[in-house]
DNA sequence: TTTACTGCAAACATTTTGCAGATGT
DNA sequence: ACATCTGCAAAATGTTTGCAGTAAA
């Protein structure tokens, strides 16, 4: 069963809490902020809802606290077919992949894609020893596809 | 049958040339740093390769031309375990993936690796229309296995 | 001869860092 | 108390741009 959805970003603070990081209030903010979000954002997003709602959360503390919670595996960096990169929070945290809505930016963790059956062929083929994948994929969500957004 | 390594550059200039663009100097002497780099290397690499080597081509122009060649689809920009950017000379036009060997860098291409099957699942699952993906897969390459690099 | 290209330096965007002071545990 | 964390501003990266001159077609 699905977790309801968390605005208050307490299940990201629960997850630097229970690395042993601190919980501040810095912090809860920029959770906040990342719960806030629908789908894939930009560092440049948090920075600027923490300084236009006057959070008072610098800079540095919004990319510090994203890079904890990519370490976390909580977000994900990303790549996006226009060539930024942006950040998506993961639902799960075992391996798993982002589709991500070209129209939206809406993102949706996919498990157990069978990219074993791949990746094995790519070392038949190559001789290489393949230890990390990474895999995108990018469309339309069922409600940019209805609204024929984009 | 495999075309033999060209450290010329001359097939990167063929494809400029061939697209419309006109072809100089700098774009040759770009065209040659990066025949000469094996597998997967930054924007500053060659920058560097042509500043020590006082090929007097600005970092200007060794951008514009990347850019070029990622536009025509003979170079692709990928991003790194380490989260860095970097680019691969692609041997193929088609749409393939890249396996980069993250001992020496060292990139192969691989083609029709089965994706279609994943897509129409991950569309199946999600009721997303999927139209673009990125695959990148990282390990060792065969000699780097060998030698126990990394 | 016309348009595309280049070098240069400055501008820009993004992310990181040093450090003194604040804060969680 | 003590280590971690924060804000700030500066620095470091990485990439783009404006422009006057240059060169390819």
């Amino acid at each position: 069963m699905k977790p309801a959805r968390d605005a208050e970003g307490s299940d990201l603070i629960a997850i630097l809490e229970s690395a042993g990081h601190k919980v501040t209030d810095p912090r809860r903010i920029v959770a906040r902020l990342i719960a806030g979000r629908v789908g894939a954002f930009e560092s440049a997003d948090l920075v600027t809802d923490a300084q236009q709602r006057r959070l008072g959360v610098a800079r540095a503390t919004v990319f510090r606290t994203l890079e904890l919670l990519v370490a976390l595996g909580a977000v994900e960096r990303l790549d996006l077919p226009n060539g930024r990169h942006s950040f998506v929070r993961c639902e799960s945290s075992r391996h798993h992949h982002h589709l991500v809505c070209t129209g939206c930016g809406r993102s949706v963790d996919l498990e157990e894609l069978g990219m074993a059956t791949i990746v094995a062929e790519a070392e038949r083929r190559t001789g290489y020893q393949v230890d990390r994948h990474r895999v995108e994929l990018f469309g339309l969500c069922p409600a940019c596809r209805r609204s024929r957004y984009v």
